[in-house]
DNA sequence: GTCATTATTCAACAGATGTTGAAAGTGACC
DNA sequence: GGTCACTTTCAACATCTGTTGAATAATGAC
């Protein structure tokens, strides 16, 4: 009789992103194997070829899948902060939360997908192999926006020093994601690596400082 | 006669610990097999098995090798700068100068083999696999001791906003280790991954503005 | 119901992987 | 020269790797 077409029917591609996801992030891209992949999202091993082709797109695709919604919400914060401001340049203090707030707050950070998804960045980000590549091409063009929006709010300020305090921020952020349990060690469990809603507002100003003791004197 | 007991007679334990020391930090773990150690390192695929036992032991001796000698001298660094400013707790800045200058400023920044270490804590730090018993085991003893140190310095303060600013120093330290060459991108030539004599000032003025933003009113 | 399209399974491939044990080489010391 | 401990080589092992092509099942349009 076939009552229903059975359930909803899970994606099977779906099931391979997600299970990609999480082991890739755990483990590293040549830490993880299609059979791997394959048995937690409860597939055949030939299953994710079929998809996506080669172990390497499938990597891509993981990557992919996620930062496109990333990005539009990291752009539409940033433009409301923007618009809040004007016609005076935001403050750092905003612009660092536009940056931030989107991905460590939010009823979204408590769903393990994008827990996996964040550490998968910071495998990438921290990697000499795919650093230089994926973050570029995925991220970079987000960057230069939220850049050009410190820039704007710092005055005249020494282009060196603002790209490697950018780059201070950005391995905050990074380690941030890795929820490696180190600052659970260190603090004898006062900080959870896993709160990342906990640790938002110590980032903000951690980083925001750090910015702003760049601003030229006036 | 025996003149000499011929040249040093070029260790093949460090070759080889030189080998995977470099590769391991390009490609992970898992990225890299035992042929390829051996290769690079111009000895027979049994060498390294031989001296070191299993694959995961040699990684764990690539890790050891230097972080003594690192510690030893990080160790110093502090002590002189808590001498220095007795009977007064040493400010912020020469605790951050004391526990990055021995890692970026110095003669040995320059030999590709401490590079390649670096690059190789920057993978284990980010990694939730390695990262939260590799590095506690290595490095945490003296760790707490900074920690302690700026908690002196800065007076009563929040501990939760203490170890979150660690958390931030160290994120952004482990990526300037990583060189992943997105620096380079993201300032168009201006800033160098590799330049980490460069990066120091920059990122001793970042954290240190980061540290005094949580100190308590006085 | 037919049939072309899509999805899924299965078995197998060629090659790579960590590890090992036996053999061969090395040099020091008596 | 002979003994002995330490190094180094060599060949092989069992297992695992990504990928594929053929076979089978499900799907949906007509």
């Amino acid at each position: 009789m076939s009552v229903t077409k059975t359930e909803p029917r899970l994606d099977r591609r779906a099931a391979i992103l997600n299970a990609a996801e999480e082991l890739f992030a755990k483990h590293g891209y040549d830490g993880v194997t299609l059979r791997s992949i394959a048995k937690r999202a409860g597939v055949d091993l030939a299953l994710p070829n079929y998809y996506f082709g080669p172990k390497r797109d499938l990597f891509d695709a993981v990557l992919m899948r996620r930062a496109e919604v990333l990005n539009a919400w990291r752009l539409k914060a940033l433009e409301d902060a923007l618009s809040a401001a004007r016609p005076n340049p935001a403050s750092v203090e905003a612009i660092v939360r536009a940056y931030l707030g989107p991905l460590l707050t939010g009823a979204h950070v408590a769903e393990p997908g994008w827990k996996h998804y964040y550490a998968l960045i910071a495998y990438v980000n921290n990697s000499p192999e795919w650093g230089g590549r994926l973050m570029t091409q995925f991220f970079d063009p987000l960057i230069d926006q939220f850049i050009d929006a410190l820039r704007l709010s710092l005055g005249d300020v020494d282009e060196k020093a603002l790209f490697w305090s950018y780059h201070c921020f950005s391995g905050a952020l990074t380690l941030t994601f890795a929820e490696t349990g180190r600052i659970d060690h260190l603090s004898k469990g006062l900080c959870r690596s896993d709160d990342l809603d906990g640790a938002y507002e110590h980032v903000v100003r951690f980083i925001t400082a750090g910015f702003e003791s760049i601003r030229p004197p006036a």
